[in-house]
DNA sequence: TCCTAAGCGAGACGGTACGTCTTGTCTTCCA
DNA sequence: TGGAAGACAAGACGTACCGTCTCGCTTAGGA
């Protein structure tokens, strides 16, 4: 079954322009004419190869997220593989970087979660700048403090949106206290006595 | 400045409206008659009181999102308020469910995150799966699996996404060995030092 | 019921722009944006009060048509009435000449009939011109000759059509016969023992 | 110069299913498409005949038209080959009725000459249902009455035709005069002196 | 008889128009 | 006379055809 070239042609025109337009004003604001135009192509041309603008956008993303499914294929899943696994992520996001960044941002649109994790973010940012000019400035710290805040808060909401889609299996208090514990002891503290026994960990 | 008591009564219906459409068929998909239709006003009505859906929108949201705002500032800001403050947002996901439900999962919209979420949490489920498998079953965990996943993806996530968004300041290695100490070992580990001091932590 | 003003206007303008246009470029070749054009309105206000091009065209047609009918309501109906019927028809199609252009020549469209009367057309003023040198010039003729061939052309044709639609009820030659009765002597012929009684015939 | 079969049977297929096409959903209402399926050819083919619609429709039509041409030119013209020249008509109407029913009401879509047509035809058959029940009902008519009206309307028809096209050269009483005199003495009574000679006539 | 020119099918492509939908502004009418 | 109803302009949507253009396969008819 080959492809006629012109088609391969037309529709990687497609993606990229949906790509670089979506940089520049946001995926909604797209309109399927400005892709065309962008991409020097009839209108109707799109419609000859996706059905709309979601469809496009849907197999451009499953082209590149298959990339990873592939790679992460690579190595036979198994203990002991989850650093390795993680390096490879870091790695494809920064070949992908353009990728990650429509991707994990909502793609442009997607400023509500922003609104609550801003709030959070800017909450604790506030007490450990208060905790920190206390005890001797920020380099008492291994690493950038924004990264430590973006992981607190991403994890809490992450727990929270797990919490609340999963019909609030726990109270509140025992929610903040399995969530504390992550995140004081890390899961290094729940899985030691399973992972002690792995080497190459 | 007294509201006219119309006005308010009119805004809360707008908003309720917004509200249970969104729920019902996710933001995209309503139109500004839908909403005027169901808190039976005239169409022309609503842009005396928004200019558009998104403003609707935001300003319903910002009522929410405010409420928190003041709900954080009432115990001063300070170290050691980590855990009170991690305890009344869970307080107030409960109490207002659908409000997070619609903000933290892209208004109903599927978010495109998901996708590479989705791969990310299926690689590691299957990982820890095997590991548990040879090692005993899932009740050597203290907390339930999928928490556990999910904490793994999101905070994985939010680290990508800060990285990606401040230009990639480290190398994928670095990156990696931060997320994965931060991981492992928890922010005790990184904070100790300085909370040591603190009694009430 | 009483039409807002804006309707009563912009239904008028958009006839007065169909009519216009069918002169200028033919039914067919006219688009709902060029008739919108014309009329200086949004394309999408025509759909606010007409279904498509037809629906306008029936429309504006039975508009002219009931004029005509009214006026010939105005006489009670009855034997000997053929005759100012006919002049009121000669001076409605006066007044209102070029809505008969267009109708009767098929808006612009409709060369098909044509290309058969054009045959017969051709075939019968032939045969005329041919006999009126022979016999001294047509100033024998009490009137003009395409009007006399006219008139046979479209009458024979008419009545081929009501043979064919009727299932051609006589055979070819009683049909002649027929229609040769007609024309050369006249429906005096048929009707003078009915009319004969009529004064003012 | 011998056409490729191939080229002879695909005109003809084409030709053949504009005809069927035609009566099931009139020519407006067809596309190439259902043009070509109806004759299985490929859509491309068409456009290696035929330049578009029209075309196909203009050829198909020239080639019974000129049959007709032929069959009158098989006499050579001239005076008091009037009759036989309508016989041949008829013959070949019932010969081709489809051809001419498709030509003669506008090939399937409802000719707008209908609506004022209608109108003439209602009214002149009330006039004479009127007479006739008070002269003793319709069979002292010597033939349909329906065939009169036709014949009544479309050579009135076509007089007002002619006398719009040929810019109104005289009065509506003029006209009036006119076709009535040739309606009730038919053309017997301008040509008598003419044909009286002929002897065949 | 074969082989070469042609007819032909499939379908990509750029257009133009369609009829629908929604948005935001502007105007009429009525209570 | 102020606000609701709704007319209107603008413009995107997805669909349907059009006419043009390759690109290969098949087939007819002359060498």
């Amino acid at each position: 079954m080959k492809q006629d070239r012109r088609i391969t042609r037309t529709r990687a025109q497609l993606k990229e322009s949906l790509w670089n337009l979506i940089l520049k004003k946001g995926y909604d604001a797209i309109t399927i004419s400005d892709i065309t135009d962008h991409a020097n192509l009839g209108r109707t041309t799109f419609y000859l190869h996706y059905k709309d603008k979601d469809d496009l956008l849907t197999k451009s993303i499953d082209e590149t997220a298959n990339e990873l499914v592939q790679r992460l294929d690579t190595f036979q899943p198994g203990i002991g593989k989850l650093k390795p696994a993680t390096e490879l992520i870091f790695e494809h996001a920064a070949e992908n970087a353009e990728f990650y960044r429509i991707l994990l941002q909502g793609h442009g649109v997607q400023t509500t979660t922003g609104r609550v994790q801003e709030i959070i973010n800017h909450h604790i940012t506030r007490g450990f700048e208060l905790a920190l000019a206390q005890l001797g400035g920020k380099e008492i710290l291994s690493l950038p403090l924004p990264l430590l805040i973006q992981f607190l808060s991403t994890s809490l909401l992450g727990i929270v949106i797990w919490w609340l889609e999963n019909e609030m299996p726990f109270s509140p208090e025992e929610m903040t206290k399995q969530y504390y514990q992550l995140l004081m002891n890390g899961i290094g503290g729940i899985l030691r006595p399973v992972l002690r026994k792995e080497a190459d960990y």
